[in-house]
DNA sequence: ACTTCATTTCAAATTTTGTTGAAACATTAT
DNA sequence: ATAATGTTTCAACAAAATTTGAAATGAAGT
């Protein structure tokens, strides 16, 4: 009991009547093509979630400011962080991130550690 | 007290000696061009959060089946939930947040909703 | 050997997201 | 009016991601 502002249909223009109730479904989906021309449109299980997961790693301001940075040239930790001001482990938390999804590398030169888009973490970064 | 497997600079070369500790930090700034030169390669603060609000969306293997459902026409939610069968509460919040983030759009005919990609869904749905 | 530095790792606490099932709502059909 | 349909909303819960701070690690300096 709870007179919603605005819900599915609450303003929607009258409509064509006479129908039988939800053939409309089945009717759109044979009009498409069946069933199977849906599924060719939607990429495979693995495929979506590779995606997924690489999305996720763009999904936080944290990390896209990381790659940002990243932008012109590599940097090590210490300048990120520099630039940055957030906790090293916050810090290393979201590298990680970044890392195991692809989008960045780390090379190790002796103390520190340089890190750099990798050629798909650019193609996030016009 | 844990010899862990893979390091941070566990196999790094030895490198150039002699080096004021951390100014290497300071260094590397300067010779980019100073702070301002990095942050100026960085959006600003509302612009990266509506990015990734946008990666989020994008960020989930339901989400981007919808999304590429309706990669060649617009559906009605009781079709998408056909092809997907899931319950009709998760469909309805994942359709909620793809709308949220202006991905999708929804047009009400009647008693149904037909969703559709916006022009910024398209961008996404090659 | 001992200390310092740059960075990561771990576990606990917190926050954010996603799932479930029941209930609500608007629209159309009876 | 009442019922049926399509879809959303809500609250409770479960699961996943993030934050925190302390401790560990490896490399380099003394």
């Amino acid at each position: 009991m709870k007179s919603s502002g605005r819900s599915c249909c609450g303003t929607g223009k009258p409509l064509d009547k006479k129908r039988a109730t939800s053939d409309i479904g089945l009717e759109a989906i044979e009009r498409i093509g069946g069933e199977e021309a849906l599924s060719r449109a939607v990429p495979e299980e693995t495929e979506l979630t590779a995606m997924s997961r690489r999305y996720h790693a763009l999904s936080d301001p944290l990390r896209l400011t990381i790659l940002y940075l990243l932008k012109d040239q590599p940097l090590c930790v210490c300048v990120i962080n520099r630039f940055m001001r957030i906790s090293d482990s916050k810090l290393s938390y979201h590298l990680t991130v970044l890392k195991e999804s692809g989008l960045i590398e780390g090379e190790c030169r002796g103390n520190w550690i340089i890190y750099s888009l990798t050629e798909t973490g650019k193609k996030f970064v016009l």
